[in-house]
DNA sequence: CCTTGTTAGTTACAAAAGCAACTATTACGC
DNA sequence: GCGTAATAGTTGCTTTTGTAACTAACAAGG
């Protein structure tokens, strides 16, 4: 890597965040995708169940920022594998109740293990500092 | 937001990394996108031929880490829109230098500078230190 | 009630990305 | 030289995403 390059990477902040963002979801997706054969969106869905519980398609958009559509593609696709189940919201026929099945609740502990391991390993090379600045700056940049 | 949700985001990197990033692209893409009708893509492949000259498909491929045929796509679809121009490479006829024409430079010319704001305004509110740590683990992380 | 507007979620169609096979050319080994 | 492998780039086909329109149910004002 010359001179120009880092020049490129430091002179556009988008950029390189998405170089870096693309890395890591590549890498880890070879963990859900090899495994269980589950696409990203998936994945995040799955995530939000396991570590949220039981709530609404409409609740993952808002917390994931992920599009009705494609929650809905995932809430099927993880419901045909048995990872998830649906029931009718009572106060309401629109909507549902999603939550993890048992299965369900069983990969999400396996894949969490693995992200644990999988984060871990990606800041290893950095200090403290530097691991709590990235996070701190990370999460106020997610907000919109 | 309350606790649970700090602890999510702050549970696993690529995930809030990838938040960060996609928030990132999205926003910056309305420039592009309205102004000359470009993919990301696109704009990553003129954004290299501006920045570091002419050169062949398979340099970007490696310096952006794009699949040649996304740059393949995109080659065509700037040289259609009159933003960039092939010639032979001399040495060896299955290659071709890629560069941009006079308006490929006008138009990179603009969009860096929309570039430099969006990337001030990112950053606006993050001490300089903050800034320079941010830089620095991301460039370390983008490289594989 | 009944129209109008809103919300939850799905579906259909179009755009884009991913992957593998292909053409054309060059490099290498013997 | 000649056969095999490697490289640059393109094309075709499949999967995934994005967008808009749709169904079904609720809400609110008159």
């Amino acid at each position: 890597m010359n001179e120009k390059d880092v020049f490129d990477l430091q002179g556009f902040l988008p950029y390189i965040l998405n170089q870096a963002a693309e890395r890591a979801s590549l890498e880890f997706q070879t963990y859900y995708k090899s495994r269980y054969g589950m696409l990203r969106t998936e994945w995040r869905v799955l995530f939000h169940l396991g570590r949220y519980g039981r709530m609404q398609a409409k609740e993952i958009c808002q917390r994931a920022r992920i599009h009705k559509t494609k929650v809905s593609r995932a809430v099927s696709a993880l419901e045909h594998k048995r990872l998830l189940s649906r029931t009718d919201l009572p106060e309401d026929r629109r909507g549902e109740y999603l939550m993890l099945t048992t299965r369900g609740g069983q990969v999400f502990g396996d894949l969490c293990q693995e992200a644990q391991r999988f984060d871990a390993n990606m800041l290893r090379d950095f200090t403290l500092e530097e691991q709590t600045v990235l996070r701190r700056v990370l999460i106020k940049l997610a907000q919109f």
